[in-house]
DNA sequence: AAAAACCATAACCATTCGGTTATGAATTGT
DNA sequence: ACAATTCATAACCGAATGGTTATGGTTTTT
């Protein structure tokens, strides 16, 4: 029961744009929308949008604090994305197999 | 020189049709236009372009044979993808690592 | 108190997207 | 030779997408 539709996932990074607002959320840790603005190279309103489309997607979380918000990666939401990969990426199943036999031995 | 940029791949899987398609390929391989139209609920219009948008991503390989064209899954061109989760997903990043450096000694 | 900064939403626009039907080229079957 | 099958492309359409400027609500700064 880890996921039901990876739908969201992938469409939120399917867009270069919001990769990179997440990748950047990723390197560089928590992030004001109007740092992230200055960062993305587009209007301050099309970054807002942005991060709502990762927000639907759970890729990211938002933390008011004052007149600002801050946002963060959350890359455990990736996980639909990797879980699609084992089932069709027919040529990475048996690295992630093995490594998942791996850990449970590393427990 | 494993990839420059990870867009067409991205883009192609956002759409679950697309992914549908290329599932399917993946599960049953090589099948023929007719065959995946019968598969995908939407016309054999529909289903061509959506196989030349794989196609762009190096997702899906033709070969013709009469009048008749095969596609079968290309599933080591979803490496940008992967390499992507590797950069960014750091929930699981740790994870790859660990593989790939188990892999390295398994040689 | 007034001004400025930060952000989200609304309204709008051009383009892209995913679908359709129509058509034609090539191959196969009768 | 003719009909039927397979597929790709063209032409078209409504909806979604990614961007913009305008606006307004909070909160901070002066």
């Amino acid at each position: 029961m880890t996921s039901t539709s990876p739908n969201h996932v992938f469409r939120a990074l399917a867009d270069p744009t919001r990769r990179a607002i997440f990748e950047e959320l990723t390197r560089q840790g928590e992030q004001t929308v109007h740092a992230l603005t200055r960062y993305a190279g587009v209007s301050q309103p099309a970054v807002s949008k942005h991060l709502t489309v990762l927000k639907r997607a759970k890729l990211v979380r938002h933390r008011r604090e004052g007149r600002e918000t801050h946002y963060r990666a959350q890359a455990d939401a990736l996980t639909p994305m990797v879980d699609w990969l084992k089932h069709y990426g027919a040529f990475w199943r048996d690295r992630f197999d093995r490594l998942e036999a791996l850990l449970e031995r590393m427990e």
